[in-house]
DNA sequence: TTGATATTTAGAATCATTCTAAATCTACTT
DNA sequence: AAGTAGATTTAGAATGATTCTAAATATCAA
């Protein structure tokens, strides 16, 4: 779980990802970064937002979000065809997603194991390894 | 490889997944289940469908897939936010995503082991693990 | 053959996401 | 502190995949 509650301090994570300091970024950054780990889709974020009294629109969530990706500071799940989830824990894990709610959970890399690889054509690289495992029925937050 | 290419058969797999052996049913399912397995959109489908000489609207290859997934006969991956892929590969395995062409590889299941999952909360059941690899730089047809 | 029900279909509707072009900021430079 | 080039934000339009609707058509058991 990350923590990183100074303004000084959102203002270089935002700096330090090339991207200029602004108003909306510091806020999302903000919500995202200040706290336990989270997954949220940019509706949700755009909502939470306007809510706390952030205004943004929506067109600069979904910018900001990619930025975020890009700087390697998000993660960005396909878990449902048609919905994009991106997740502040950046480091090797995988995720339970919970079917009937939407939620999602992280669980340890460290549980599963990939064994022999197929070999790659020529030139192929692995960019990464997505594990989902799906559960029914159980309703549980995350 | 699935191996499905007399006309009965295709009456029957249709037949048995509960549902009435239209022309659209046959065509579509003689498309899949005929020669190796794919990986299909549902726009790959319909134009491949049209380029035959099969008439069938958009609606139905949705309808369609959709049924025949709920039967059993394929499978959908999530593999790309906004575009679904079904596979007519149902057994146990998992996919090399080759992010530059989009195209899909199946990999052996036994090249992947998964370990202790963490406990799920009460009730809830495992429907399904996805493994995805995904892979930039070189290009494969699947 | 007939009637009940399932299926197909064109086109409209929806939903998430991206694009566009104009207005507004940011951060240098003077 | 003012000027300015370039970055950022934004409303609203556009896109693209998918689903919905309601009417026309096909299937099947009797």
């Amino acid at each position: 779980m990350r923590q990183t509650a100074k303004s000084e301090d959102i203002i270089e994570l935002v700096r330090d990802a090339g991207l200029r300091p602004t108003r909306q970024r510091l806020a999302l950054a903000r919500q995202l970064f200040t706290g336990a780990d989270r997954h949220v889709t940019a509706e949700q974020l755009h909502s939470e937002s306007l809510s706390q009294g952030n205004s943004v629109s929506l067109a600069t969530v979904y910018n900001t979000l990619h930025q975020f990706t890009a700087a390697g500071l998000l993660r960005e799940l396909v878990v449902d065809a048609g919905r994009s989830y991106f997740d502040t824990n950046v480091s090797a894990h995988h995720h339970l997603y919970f079917e009937d709610s939407g939620m999602l959970r992280d669980v340890s890399g460290d549980n599963v194991a990939i064994g022999d690889l197929p070999a790659l054509p020529e030139g192929a690289e692995v960019s990464r390894i997505d594990i989902i495992i799906r559960v029914k029925n159980g309703d549980t937050a995350g």
